[in-house]
DNA sequence: GCAAAAGTGTTTAGCTTACACCCATGA
DNA sequence: TCATGGGTGTAAGCTAAACACTTTTGC
């Protein structure tokens, strides 16, 4: 590192970029806010925010977190609990060209959350929502709802988003993240489909069961039992304390 | 994001710092460079620079990679070729005290080199050197070669270095990244000795072997053969197109 | 009863491991 | 000839995939 010299390196702004992952009506949905002032005005993007002067890079992506959905984030390797949400650095993204006003880099995270009733942005609750990634990824502009504007993401955040749902997809196979988008009790029913939306295809379910109850560690039977399902009553689960799936959840092939 | 307004965020300084990683003498290295100025004067760091104004986080570091070790980084997914190393994006640190002078917001780098002939650093040759990442982070202020100072990495660079030794352990448990490690032509034991080397244990010669020529896409034989190691002639191999390996190599329990 | 979801048992195929054994070279 | 590393064969044990089958609820 050159010695100290303020004048010898460039200014930078520096944001934290959210990629907040939930599973909707058997779908997974990140959220994304609608722009209101250019560039990309009108146009759909992930939310952020800069980071403060005094701030950790985690505290601002956990502070931007509550500020739009109101969820607490909690340290990675605890099991979730109430309604908090894992996070964890994505990665960081500095073109020089990614903002046209300045230089900014933005240090992308990656928030796993149970479904939530709705989304709230900062007061402004309709210019929040929750978006199947497949409609932004897949088909940009298509898979839109009535009345809503198809157009792509702001920025570079159809890359940020595509490499958040690629860390999610490749991580539930070797970590028991999955949980992070279950309510704190849950079937394993309810986890296997978690695993069915994040990777898009269907598990058996038999094969499932006696896989991941059959992980140490993994998840804990809490007792009870719940219907709300349908059909026989299934039992009622926690996360465990492992953090590593050791064999891992085999995706199946495409 | 917040309208634009050049007083609303604070500036910060980005700099890109190395994890430069290979095996020589059957041990897993990363490059240090010895500091000048305070602070940490005389103190071991990782090798970094600030990141220009028109520059790409990627672009600077293979910058300063080059300025370090003469390296031309080439793209990931590339298979290597001539003495071109291995580089992708680590982690970014941004504590608001890992700097005691300012504002640092660090991109740090993961680079994989074949072993090279000797370290330079920018035309002051004495100031870099390869040390065994075990006597970086276990025995901190242990295991240094006589006449050199025992002491702590600078900054934050312990933790990015256990950051990338983590990332390089985990990543060629499922993919190819070992070749990497490798000049463009080597045998299956060279292979294997990396990694033996980078897990630090003992594999099964005869199992590796089978498993590695086994797997499509990974290794491609040169039809050359080499008795570099002794014994009986080994045939050469280059790194096959395939970056996942499936089935993964399986890291031994501890 | 019937549909639906939860679980259990069993078979088969593939893969890992451990290790016996042979091969081709240099000293 | 012997040491050294390269490479093949094979049997035991484990795992996952496929699927027949039983269980327990709501309607």
């Amino acid at each position: 590192m050159p010695p100290y010299d303020p004048s010898a390196f460039p200014p930078f702004a520096v944001t934290v970029d959210l990629v907040v992952l939930t599973v909707r009506r058997h779908a997974l949905c990140a959220l994304v806010v609608r722009r209101g002032e250019p560039p990309f005005q009108g146009h759909w993007a992930l939310p952020g925010g800069f980071v403060r002067d005094d701030e950790d890079l985690t505290e601002a992506a956990a502070r931007e977190l509550a500020e739009e959905t109101g969820l607490r984030a909690h340290d990675p390797g605890v099991p979730a609990q109430d309604n908090g949400a894992h996070l964890e650095q994505l990665a960081t993204y500095g073109d020089p060209k990614r903002d046209p006003r300045m230089r900014v880099v933005s240090v992308a995270h990656l928030a796993l959350a149970p479904d939530l009733p709705a989304p709230r942005a900062g007061g402004d609750a309709h210019s929040a929502r929750w978006a199947p990634v497949e409609s932004l990824m897949d088909h940009p502009g298509g898979g839109e709802r009535e009345g809503e504007q198809a157009a792509p993401l702001a920025f570079d955040h159809a890359q940020i988003l595509a490499d958040g749902v690629e860390r999610a997809r490749s991580k539930i196979e070797y970590s028991s993240l999955a949980t992070a988008f279950c309510p704190p009790e849950f079937t394993v029913g309810e986890l296997r489909r978690v695993y069915e939306a994040v990777w898009g295809v269907a598990l058996d379910p038999r094969n499932f069961h006696r896989k991941v109850t059959g992980t140490p560690g993994f998840l804990v039977p809490t007792g009870g039992t719940t219907t709300r399902q349908g059909g026989r009553p299934a039992q009622l689960f926690r996360a465990g304390g492992a953090t590593l799936l050791n064999p891992p959840m085999l995706r199946p092939e495409v």
